[in-house]
DNA sequence: TAGTATATAAGAATAATTCTAACTTGAGAA
DNA sequence: TTCTCAAGTTAGAATTATTCTTATATACTA
């Protein structure tokens, strides 16, 4: 039983094992690339005909809830899902609007608590720039 | 003629000076609390009862074209304008949802050109948590 | 001051997300 | 295993931010 280990986590968190929820955590553990809820439905509505965009939005907002998931908004009105909790950086390539972990040593140790006061919860950084595929695409003009 | 300036900036970018354009340049020189479309929106109408949000969207954007000012998405389909373009820091409150500015040394050197062959032309870095107002309200109850 | 390219306003169109309500089903109880 | 029902699914409507369309208005140049 291939599933057991998403049946568990469904199960600690007090959620129905459904197909549908089962397909969506089962595609997110192989699918590493940030999809967006759009592209997880699409790509579910092979397996699944009659699932609901509804369906994917009510389960990753539940996954998200959990801390399971998170969301990145990198671009205007459009949300990506984050797999990877483990902290990480980030770069988002103006070209073709992929998006590329930046793992950094450097989460080992200088998070800061607090600035000004403020209680920090999480820190994300962003680099924004153009990929090397799309660098050399231009430089063949 | 205290819009000089703003004429002036309207010029070099070859768009015309409209009592909108320069109203909401007013507007954004004197509010530096990262306001959204909307508000920006909702507050000129008072000066101008009949300006159109499509106006108030044209102009970002043609000004965001330029470099004049910039867009945040810290929140799901909200996108906040920042007038400042010197390189800074954000500290989003999670509970009050403002947006804090974090100035730091760090970029006065520290900027790299590239990663890992992709070639970066910005970095953003936010903080994400509660703000000394909503830490001190919850610490009521 | 007139001519014209550009800009504005109002509302329609689009797209992402959320809501609604009727139908369905997973999972515990018997 | 079957029954029961709280919880989940679906389709489509509603909502919200943003963009598009087009008729009208206006800033700028000569
Ligand atoms: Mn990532
Ligand atoms: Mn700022
Ligand atoms: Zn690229
Ligand atoms: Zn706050």
């Amino acid at each position: 039983m291939k599933y057991n280990d998403t049946i568990k986590i469904l199960k600690e968190i007090k959620l129905k094992a459904t197909p549908q929820r089962i397909a969506i955590i089962e595609f997110l553990k192989e699918n590493r690339t940030h999809p967006t809820p759009r592209q997880i439905y699409d790509l579910l509505k092979k397996e699944y005909p009659s699932i609901s965009l509804a369906t994917i939005y009510n389960t990753l907002s539940a996954l998200k809830d959990e801390g399971i998931i998170e969301e990145l908004y990198l671009e205007k009105d459009i949300s990506h899902i984050e797999c990877n909790t483990t902290p990480h950086d980030h770069f988002f390539c103006l070209s073709c609007k992929k998006i590329f972990d930046i793992m950094e040593d450097k989460y080992k140790d200088d998070i800061p608590h607090t600035i000004k006061d403020f209680k920090i919860i999480s820190i994300r950084k962003e680099y924004f720039g153009y990929c090397d595929e799309c660098v050399s695409k231009e430089g063949e003009n």
